[in-house]
DNA sequence: GATGAATGAGCCTTCATTCAT
DNA sequence: GATGAATGAAGGCTCATTCAT
């Protein structure tokens, strides 16, 4: 018998994000992604077993690609804000080099698909940085307010500049991510 | 006539809001949407060019509302940093009183639907609060960063915080926000 | 508004029976049915809720077309043997001028779809007959046996003569039925 | 290696019938057939050219089946009525023992998939039977009329009577069965 | 022989929209 | 203005069958 095809595998999810971000969820129907994926609409469903599936999955493996990207040369031995400067960094890189994983991802998190995701495997990608913040807010480094607060200031500020839905005109350089975690740092630090 | 007109627009916009929320815009057929308003289809199409120009109004009308919201009480004589708390404080009363015109609108700009819009119409809703944080740059009270930088750090944590989808277990209320916004404060004030 | 149509209900009956009986349940797809009744598949489902209920309505209404017709000239008055002769006559009758609709009754009560039919609703379109039968029993005229053991020799053996997949060189005439309808006297008179 | 074929090949006699008893023809297929015996789909083209052919050669072998058991303890030297008799005796045996094989076959044989068989060939299983209402007639024990009616009566009322489709509520034992046979009896004897 | 992968064709149903009243 | 009827197109998905191993 044949085997499972990994170039295929790998054309649906790329053909998935592809579609989505140009057309929507709404309009990037299964057989249009089969197209754009150069495969039969009857093969994708060899690989997921329905467009919601297709979708989710797509979600959470880019969720899983951030996770690694983000964590990159993670040191945890080094200050606190230097290891949060790495992290916005290593986001800038990520959305640098897949700008439509990123995009996706933000439409698929503010869908109401969102619901359909383990939202605990999504989140444990991330642990480390968790645990850093928290170890911040221990040591009186970082101010003692709830955690969801301080996250606000630390993911979403740059989350909302790298999307360009949000910040149509900004230009996403090392020198403006820069300047944008101080921004980061003097809100969140003691 | 007039009354009757009002009120079956007012109840499309209703049953637009709260059926794209419960299942996104994908499954928000014209008929489900019609139904929801217990209107004929065709009626539908008496207040609306189609279903894209429904979505896209929909969406305009919450952003004028939200605008009106925001700058109410807004007294450009007084301290920016009370200009823009209270500014903070009217966010969180109107996504406290209207949760769904809120999400939807979440949803809506991280599609593509919001390639649809006329940007500078929706801003114009928000430029008292834009003047202010210019003059504030000016007057050498706020950062001298890039103005996105600066709305990455006054709008989107709020709106991340007020985001069920993104903070599931938060707790939005008086207090929170209060704290929070002092968080932006630190971060965007020299 | 426009109103239903009495003759586009009328041909998607006729051709879900054609089609039925010349293809099967199996074949006939929904398309095929709206096709040959010259209305679009999208029409089909103003007058019916689903496949399902197409093929079940339509044999509910044969069967009640067949109660009418078996009870034609129906009088509770005469002697027992003359008013089944008359039924036995009638079904003759009903069979020879609408073959179709007795083919498409017989294989539908065969198929799991009969488990749909609300056997009840369909009985009462004989009711007459089955209390001429009960009648007949207590004037002693009729052997006292179960009913349905009654019911199988005055029913079935007419269904299948006159059934050409069970009887595939049976010429179904008066004649014949005058002569098999004394075999079914024989075996339920006392 | 030849036991390995013969359990799979049963294996997909008994899945055919089980599914096409429960949810019919029409939403009986190739995969789920295959899954409910536990094969690929692709193993069930090696057993049977294709699916037709597999729902034929399904009805005929159970055809086969019942001419063997209506036929045993044949013995055409005892009086006709008592040979009759043990006919309705085995076919009661059969289907009570059976009652799956017996519903397929009614079904099968009232939908188009009938015309595909062989007919004389599954006829000639039951010849003794119908020889032996033949010399009845000859010997004038039985009426003489017409072959089809007088098969009408022997053959399907315990068809009808034993077929839950069309008597729900008939209990099958053998004290009904030999109360039947005597209307069969009477219907035919001359 | 046996199988899971692969697929074009087709399934049932609903879509966005227009028609006729 | 308001509406249920009407529809071609398209939706997601499964089909019977063949391929490649």
């Amino acid at each position: 018998m044949r085997v499972k095809d990994e170039i295929k595998q790998e054309a649906l999810f790329e053909a998935t994000v592809k579609l989505v971000n140009e057309i929507g969820f709404a309009a990037s129907s299964v057989s249009k992604i089969a197209g754009q994926a150069k495969v039969s609409p009857a093969t994708l469903y060899v690989y997921h077993k329905n467009k919601e599936e297709l979708l989710v999955s797509t979600y959470v493996r880019i969720k899983q690609l951030m996770g690694r990207a983000v964590l990159e040369n993670f040191d945890g031995s080094r200050p606190i804000r230097d290891i949060l400067k790495q992290v916005w960094s290593n986001i800038f890189s990520f959305v640098s080099e897949h700008p439509a994983y990123f995009q996706y991802v933000e439409q698929f998190s503010n869908s109401p698909y969102s619901e359909l995701v383990n939202t605990e495997e999504v989140e444990a990608y991330f642990e480390p940085v968790i645990q850093i913040i928290l170890t911040g807010i221990e040591q009186k480094i970082i101010k003692d307010v709830n955690f969801d607060i301080l996250a606000a200031f630390i993911f979403f500020p740059v989350m909302a500049l790298a999307n360009p839905r949000h910040c149509k005109n900004f230009e996403m350089n090392r020198e403006n991510i820069g300047t944008a975690f101080n921004l980061a740092w003097d809100a969140i630090r003691r």
